[in-house]
DNA sequence: CATTGATACTGAACGGTGTTTATTTAGTGG
DNA sequence: CCACTAAATAAACACCGTTCAGTATCAATG
């Protein structure tokens, strides 16, 4: 499809000008989406064994070595799903950050939602949390190199969310004191479990809802102060009123 | 598997007779050890990526359609490997549950002695509890199939050990009352997920020992009784201070 | 409009993988 | 010694990720 050139022409004004604008058979911004699409799609469904670049190159229509012009190589391609996961997990983050419920329960919500985001899209939270590709740690790792830690990673930024409301809680008294890193890393490592394994050993004769709701229990009775009134309160289960 | 037996026929003798010594170039039991070995040592420095049939058969000093006599495919070799880990874990937990220790400070033992066994071979832990190899299910698998729930399996077996020490000490009174298979499902979850981070994301900035400290703390606060003298005592039980 | 030049794309190949097959060969029971 | 079993081989198959020389398509220019 052709359409509008967005020349903006500028003639040949300056040396090197990026405004090299081009329209091939298709603009490889939509193939790129194309491929990745493509290979999200095979991913969700057959796991990593159904991506291969044969198999994504037949459902875009065009050969396995056009791929190539898109992305370096299949890494790249996973590291493309693997970036779309953290956007649409921090996405969720940040919805349940700004709710307007109680700390607690937002802290509550939060986890939910990350086992639920979890569970939503297994494969890709295999390839993104339990899978150490290499590459990964170049861009969208969890954390930053030790030297440049000037921006946050896709990784860290998730993590700031849950980081940044258990400090909330802190200074609210409304946890034990500790250390706040620590302390949402071991919430943080919690979740993980409990995602990990039910993705990992489906089938069996896990009742997931209910591992959920104790693991999130048992979580905020191991934060909670002795004399919190929030555990005298019921167990609460399922999902913040909503 | 109909492999276990060499013996056939033996018109005479009737019993199986191990005597019947057969001096093959090398006896298959030997061959099979071999091999595993060879695999279990490729998987362990290089992971999945080094153990390929030609590699071990290289090592092993046959070729690679040689191993295809011992083994099915290249997923029976990797049961072999995950069903060592499997023994391994449960002689750890055999040991812990064993300690004459108070019986928190056993459970305290059987957490760090997973999280342990976890760290010193992380390659076959990911393996074991982070891989869905779909033949696991039929031997080794955590759970036993709906049908066939006579004996268990060597993941059951090991679960089994911390399930037991929960239903010891709930029926002590020392942690709170509930579901003990949920519980113990839970205290599980919660010690996976701080393997599986740690060592999948080695290399970041990562305190894993003062997380590990945390996690165990975390889930004992989690668990305990409200009232428990337990939560009065010093909070932890491994590095005094530093 | 015709030319040029950049580049998305193709077709074929390379070395790797797990696995299968037919064949050879080693070792033992009769 | 012979016959038979079974371990090991060599060669092939289909698939994998990746590379590369060449083709074809388009935008920009003359």
């Amino acid at each position: 499809m052709k359409r509008a050139k967005t020349v903006a022409s500028a003639g040949k004004a300056a040396s090197d000008a990026p405004s090299r604008r081009i329209r091939r058979r298709l603009s490889p911004a939509e193939r790129r989406l194309q491929i990745i699409d493509a290979a999200r799609a095979l991913f969700g469904e057959g796991g990593l064994a159904q991506v291969t670049m044969r198999n994504i190159a037949r459902h875009v229509g065009i050969t396995q070595a056009a791929i190539y012009q898109h992305f370096d190589d299949k890494e790249a391609i996973l590291y493309a799903i693997a970036d779309g996961y953290f956007a649409q997990l921090i996405e969720r983050m940040r919805e349940r950050l700004s709710d307007d419920l109680p700390p607690l329960d937002r802290l509550r919500g939060m986890m939910r939602g990350y086992i639920e985001a979890g569970l939503a899209r297994p494969e890709e939270y295999k390839l993104v949390f339990m899978t150490n590709i290499p590459g990964f740690r170049r861009e969208g790792g969890l954390r930053a190199e030790p030297g440049n830690e000037a921006e946050p990673t896709t990784g860290q930024l998730a993590f700031g969310f849950l980081e940044e409301q258990v400090r909330t809680l802190l200074k609210a008294g409304l946890i034990r004191p500790g250390d706040a890193e620590l302390t949402a890393e071991a919430i943080w490592a919690a979740g993980h479990g409990v995602v990990s394994l039910l993705i990992t050993h489906v089938g069996f004769l896990w009742a997931p809802e209910r591992l959920i709701d104790a693991q999130i229990e048992m979580i905020f009775r191991g934060i909670l102060p002795d004399d919190s009134p929030a555990r005298r309160k019921a167990p609460q289960a399922r999902s913040p009123k909503a």
